[in-house]
DNA sequence: CTCTTTGTACGAGTTCAATCGTACTGTGTG
DNA sequence: CACACAGTACGATTGAACTCGTACAAAGAG
């Protein structure tokens, strides 16, 4: 069977494979404890869900750090929110040196909720 | 029992046409007005999620008052939620006499958000 | 009319999350 | 070593949301 896509053909978010011998993730819950409220008590931030759409979008198979996404906010609010994405079991993060890098769990998601993550990347941020 | 799974992986959760000649829906936000963040925050509540889900999979085209719903809950609570659930856009409630029915706008939300509903639909209750 | 039923409106108490300043830890560099 | 840097921990404040009691409104039955 193909991959799922959207209604309006949008392709669908794909996971890329691993490289091993990575620093080890930080604690997080294992796929099947993930629970839906949760994910979708995270993802009912607008920051949070801009986190997670720039990562989905633009991430190109490399982590990023706090700093990558331009958020206007101080740091000890961005540690509030991907401790609250990590938590929920929908980013990964592990520690480079002395940066700690994000990315979506892209397979464990799709696995869990199919179709969530597509909802995340198509969705269009508020004002503006 | 309706099937929620399909081979093509689109959305399982159907819309049934509306009759007409019913009772004016109480107020709500038009499709193009329900905003993905709204919509998350109000199922990430546990009865909610479970309100919606039991609207999904037992409703049969036909809309349910709240007692239906067998909440063990006081009255004042169940109107803070069916007005949450109503006015982000995943009910529509009308007035039929002295009861208020409930029912999901499934075609609204399959086009806003395709494969959402069936996340709900494919959830699983806490705790059991 | 009264009585019952279904649900709302309002307000209070409580809990929880968002925000952010300050102090701090750990890591790498010169 | 000292210093810069990325990020955490802690705590205070604020505001929103959940919960629910009470009082009230509307509709139907008798």
């Amino acid at each position: 069977m193909t991959p799922r896509t959207t209604e309006n053909g949008h392709p669908a978010i794909k996971a890329l494979p691993e490289p091993p011998d990575l620093p080890p993730p930080l604690p997080e819950p294992a796929v099947e404890e993930i629970r839906l409220e949760t994910v979708l008590a995270a993802l009912s931030d607008p920051l949070r869900l801009r986190i997670v759409r720039k990562l989905l979008l633009e991430s190109e198979q490399f982590d990023h750090t706090c700093g990558w996404f331009g958020l206007d906010r101080p740091k000890s609010s961005l540690t509030h929110h991907f401790k609250a994405l990590r938590e929920a079991g929908i980013t990964r993060q592990r520690q480079y040196g002395l940066e700690r890098r994000s990315h979506v769990r892209v397979a464990d998601l799709n696995a869990r909720f199919p179709g969530l993550l597509d909802l995340v990347a198509d969705w269009t941020p508020p004002g503006r």
